[in-house]
RNA sequence: GGCGGCAUAGCCAAGUGGUAAGGCAGAGGUCUGCAAAACCUUUAUCCCCCAGUUCGAAUCUGGGUGCCGCCUCCA
């Protein structure tokens, strides 16, 4: 299994520390607005990491934050009259609905930073007494960058260059500059008075700076040094080189093994994002394509490269969905699946048991699929995935299958390659429901009425064998119809 | 300015040394009372430009052009 290391800028052969246990840690959502289409990548990205990481048989503990401490949350509180828990715990549950709806497997663990104050202040004060941090004349904690000798080695820059950098740049914050020893040192305490959002502290009531969160709760949640660590490629700097920065500096021990960054979603080859106000939330895209869709889009595209959002590139996907769809549609309806096969979807956290390849070999070995196609598409499929994930090869494997299907002269080899088709769909998550016939609520009333009309045709041609015949019809279905000067009908 | 990435058919896109996956659209066909759907077949002598390395390059090296991201909150 390659894993590309942002770290590194090259793919490494991964292996978790311990055995088979992979400690992954995703940064997830400030949860002060809607999410858009950027966050549904993320989302997707590490969904199929985590999913294909079980299907090789790891035990992935998978935890991605909520940050519910942000200068934007208390702003919005503040538009709306509300508090900021109020605010940030709504577009958290939003997020997670979003999250489900797009069929991905839940994160175990869902820390919250409000959660951990204590250990996060506990943190700075090591920090301060092992002098890698110091108290300003304002109150402020700020992390010393040039305590931490390998500063930049994440985003590959340099220590100098960006002192420079932020001497040009940063004019704004003259003010701030004053009070800090460098420039580029970061915040991890800020005094401030606002009353709805401040935490005691030993410095004074205030909030903890962005990157502290991720640290602790990295530390007290999953340990000293973790496996994987992702994120959007936006946080590489400064977020997660502040985090190396931090933990390194008090554990003297690797934070993160891999690190793994998705690209972003561009609208008009421009970075989707909300200060751009170009994005599309993902309750809008749900509107109109199914989960399967969307994760299509997203899937085909190499995750460390921009995709280009267009209604277009969607509506193919839509299209080359249904052709997985149709083939599934082989399967015998009698066949029994395996206990992990079967659907769960009412049950809570269904999808966190995901089959694993020996699983599903066991089961494959009681079909009798020709082997040299079965097996080949297998090495195939996972000789893609254990490039770095390559869900684009893995997808067009799918396709070659459904090719197979369609083609093959054979009743019971096209049901059995359709059962291995539906599998591995499922471990790119796809769920490949086929919603062609899932007659809307207000269709359903037109179709009431398209029937009482054609029945009434019957009644003026006195064809009145057929009209009881729809009148009895209609009410074992629980629609009574009654014959006035005007036809009615309610559901009984 | 520094760092990183990208450029492949009408469109989206994979491939990073051995002769171009896949999807959409297009073309032809099967099916069909008509229509639609579905399905089948087919579609790049060539991978931004120039020079070089090699038996061999879209893939490596050097140079150029264009686009994007990060360096400031952002997945």
């Amino acid at each position: 299994m390659q894993i590309y290391n942002t770290l590194t800028n090259s793919k490494e052969e991964f292996k978790p520390l311990n055995n088979n246990t992979v400690l992954m840690y995703v940064c997830g959502p400030t949860v002060y607005d809607l999410s858009h289409l950027g966050h549904a990548r993320m989302g997707l990205v590490f969904d199929i990491i985590v999913r294909y990481l079980r299907y090789l048989g790891y035990n992935v503990n998978y935890t991605r934050n909520i940050t519910d401490i942000d200068g934007k949350i208390v702003q919005k509180a503040m538009e709306l009259k509300l508090t900021s828990e109020q605010i940030s715990r709504y577009y958290a549950n939003a997020f997670s609905k979003e999250m489900q709806a797009l069929n991905t497997v839940s994160p175990d663990l869902e820390p919250k930073a409000t959660d951990y104050l204590a250990q996060m202040i506990a943190f700075i004060e090591e920090l301060i007494a092992t002098n890698h941090a110091y108290v300003s004349s304002t109150g402020d904690v700020y992390f010393s960058c040039q305590t931490f000798k390998e500063y930049g080695k994440l985003a590959k820059k340099n220590i100098n260059e960006l002192l420079t950098g932020a001497r040009e740049q940063v004019r704004s914050q003259d003010e701030l500059s004053k009070y800090k020893r460098s420039p580029i040192d970061f915040a991890l305490w800020k005094v401030c008075d606002i009353h709805e959002t401040v935490w005691p502290s030993p410095w004074g009531l205030g909030r903890p700076g962005w990157n502290i969160e991720c640290s602790t709760m990295i530390k007290h949640v999953l340990g000293e040094t973790i496996d994987i660590h992702g994120g959007g490629e936006d946080l590489i700097f400064p977020h997660h080189e502040n985090e190396i920065a931090q933990s390194e500096c008090l554990h003297h021990k690797q934070l993160a093994r891999f690190w793994i960054h998705n690209n972003f979603v561009n609208v008009k080859s421009q970075k989707m994002s909300k200060s751009l106000g170009n994005f599309t939330t993902i309750n809008e895209l749900l509107g109109s394509y199914s989960s399967d869709t969307i994760r299509l889009f997203v899937l085909q595209n190499n995750y460390r490269h921009p995709v280009d959002f267009s209604p277009s590139g969607l509506s193919a996907a839509k299209l080359a969905i249904n052709r997985l769809v149709n083939s599934i549609q082989a399967i015998d309806p009698g066949i029994t699946w395996p206990d992990f096969l079967k659907p769960k979807i009412n049950e809570p956290n269904y999808n966190k048991f995901l089959p694993t390849k020996s699983q599903i070999q066991e089961f494959l070995n009681t079909l009798n699929i020709p082997t040299d196609f079965g097996q080949n598409f297998q090495l195939e499929f996972e000789e893609a995935m254990n490039n770095d994930f390559n869900t684009a090869i893995a997808i067009s494997k799918l396709f070659n299958l459904s090719d197979q299907i369609q083609t093959s002269p054979d009743l019971k080899t096209k049901q059995n390659l359709a059962i291995l088709l539906k599998i591995y769909a499922q471990v790119l998550g796809f769920t490949l429901v086929d919603e062609s016939q899932k007659v809307p609520p207000s269709t359903a009333l037109d179709l009431v009425n398209l029937i009482i009309e054609l029945r009434n045709l019957s009644r003026s041609n006195k064809d009145f064998k057929q009209s009881d015949y729809i009148r009895d019809k209609l009410l074992s279905f629980g629609i009574e119809v009654m014959d006035s000067a005007k036809t009615t009908w309610k559901i009984k």
